[in-house]
DNA sequence: GGCTGGCACTCTCAGGTCAGGAGTGCCAAA
DNA sequence: TTTGGCACTCCTGACCTGAGAGTGCCAGCC
């Protein structure tokens, strides 16, 4: 996790962590910060005074700050960290949300809807942004590859991988070939290749190549040099995600900014920046929480992210998760993004 | 065009239109509402009484206005409007931002990355949005099509089209085909088809069909069958545009309130809007300007639009074009957003 | 008749003052 | 250890004020 020293709970009296709790919820409901007096009257037993003395040691531990002398307190990130990982209680999802995750996450969409639904799902039901990365696709299986002649040396590879993803390259060669020479060297790859790796393919091509030197054929020549540009990795390029609902994010005061809500924007549009967060929790198992400052980049200080990996056959593939400002219902979110994960999981999972 | 009603510039002395020329230029330039002083000193050959008069009849005939009793004035919609018609001297665009929208328009590139240089060469050259409808294809010449079975009677079609397109889809069909089956349908269709228009292919095949009824062959049908739901007009999906630079919108002070700004980021993700604004444009010959309100849309009310078409073949595939606040430069973004057209179009032409 | 200088007027903006309200910290008493 | 009391601090909004900018209008001048 990502907490940045263990405040151990030891130091905090029970009566200390409950009251926290309360503050932090009431806090997270109201976004104004919460005095003595408001905590005497809804949920603590004491009065005031005494709510005072056991804020005023929450503050010096850092888990309150007070925004100036006369206003109450709000929690500090530490604050929050410690009431998500000792004092929320997580209510699971209300069932009519799961209803309506599990019937938008159709299993016979295509990835790209399937990712777009669960960004937009995301963000309806959070009433923040979505994000849900492309999945990385490690392991491509060639199913068919098809060569068609443009000009200029250039030929167009399509290529069908992973039994229903067609993906499509120009790649330039080092003359002209007819369309029966381009279908020969289609049909040699298909014929040996097809349901294998397309990276072990390429290697194997290359190695094979490369002993046999002289007594290669035209055809295996012609096919390397076709194999050699189609079957690249671009899974640079794919590193990518998908975004909705950024808009309500201007509807919280937190953000209400101009000049920082512009360098949130940018850094959604620039995407690196999500981007290096969500590669964090590629591996890391189950929801992760990064509160504010927690998440490392300087544009989300005021934010926090929950992600959850999803995965098919045991195998992660990305990560989805919900962007907001500090002050959310965690134990909202926490199950939303967790649901939404499974059931994305489910549904990439049972695609036939 | 679009200017509501003609304001006969007859009613516009000469001097009455040199002043509100000039007093438009400052404030472009400055954003500061412009008063007598200032023009008496800049450019305008009249004592500051003077000019109060002439100001005055512009303001009457509702050419300017005066935010508030002393703050000088500010042109409206209609004066925007006279000034671009009539009193605006386009220059040419230097020729260093000529040739990097020309050396970023490389007729190699596919046309997806060509929609989106062009998009962001728009906002950059001019740090506003940059937006180009990606090009309607409203002729769709089949090259070749390729069937490949998928489980639960589902088979995944790819299409070749206009020489380097490719399109995927997944269709339902009435019963499993095998592999041979489906290869025949393709070999059938690609040998009968091949450089067709894909929607007179599927009228034909329908009509043939329906014609010769009983002594269809099954190779037939099942070619029908498939071609039926290939070839089918996703040109309702297709109307879409590409935008970049939204947060460039961000930094002007006329666009500073949040709750404006998110209505106004909301439009953009839900396009409707801003293509009904495009469509417009598609058979309006050259460069037209939309200022606030002569948009049509509330949310655009702040905001002035610049749009060209472009073409191939002199047939206009599409509308690129720039948004901003009503205060822009529009004697510098005219020639941008048409020299990117024109450039957009030679790309598109030019290409093999 | 059109142009100009002068002048009173209006409006915004920034800065300062002030009272009210909210909440705290501390202390002494229960 | 808890609690009530009290002085204190700080924010907020309202109000005022003076400076600055620009106008409208008028009377005089070319």
């Amino acid at each position: 996790m990502t907490q940045p020293d263990p405040a151990p709970a030891a130091q905090l009296s029970e009566r200390a962590q409950r009251l926290l709790k309360v503050l932090v919820e009431r806090y997270i409901e109201e976004g104004q910060p919460v005095g003595s007096r408001t905590l005497a009257k809804g949920g603590i037993e004491l009065s005031p005074a005494s709510i005072r003395n056991v804020m005023a040691d929450l503050e010096e531990l850092g888990f309150l700050r007070a925004p100036h002398t006369s206003a109450g307190r709000v929690p500090t990130v530490r604050g929050y960290r410690f009431f998500v990982d000792s004092l929320m209680c997580v209510q699971p999802l209300e069932s009519a949300a799961v209803d309506r995750v599990r019937r938008t996450l159709d299993p016979h969409a295509s990835t790209t809807d399937l990712v777009q639904s669960a960004s937009t799902l995301l963000s309806g039901l959070s009433h923040m942004a979505g994000v849900v990365m492309v999945p990385r696709r490690d392991s491509l299986t060639l199913r068919q590859v098809e060569f068609l002649p443009l000009s200029d040396r250039r030929v167009l590879a399509i290529l069908v991988v992973n039994e229903r993803e067609v993906q499509n390259r120009i790649i330039h060669v080092s003359r002209d070939y007819s369309r029966i020479e381009l279908l020969e060297a289609a049909n040699y790859l298909n014929a040996l290749f097809a349901g294998r790796d397309i990276f072990q393919v390429r290697s194997e091509l290359l190695a094979e190549m490369r002993r046999a030197q002289s007594d290669v054929n035209d055809l295996m020549r012609r096919a390397v040099e076709m194999a050699e540009q189609t079957f690249v990795a671009d899974g640079e390029a794919a590193d990518d995600f998908v975004m909705a609902g950024q808009t309500n994010l201007m509807g919280f005061s937190e953000l209400a900014d101009v000049a920082r809500l512009r360098q949130l924007f940018e850094a959604f549009t620039q995407k690196r920046d999500l981007l290096g967060l969500f590669d964090q929790c590629m591996h890391a198992q189950g929801v992760q929480i990064f509160i504010g400052d927690e998440t490392g980049y300087d544009v989300l200080e005021e934010c926090s992210v929950i992600t959850a990996p999803y995965e098919v056959d045991g195998r992660v593939l990305g990560v989805l998760g919900v962007v907001g400002p500090t002050r959310m219902a965690y134990e909202r979110m926490v199950p939303l993004v967790d649901v939404t994960a499974r059931l994305l999981s489910a549904a990439l999972n049972s695609r036939v």
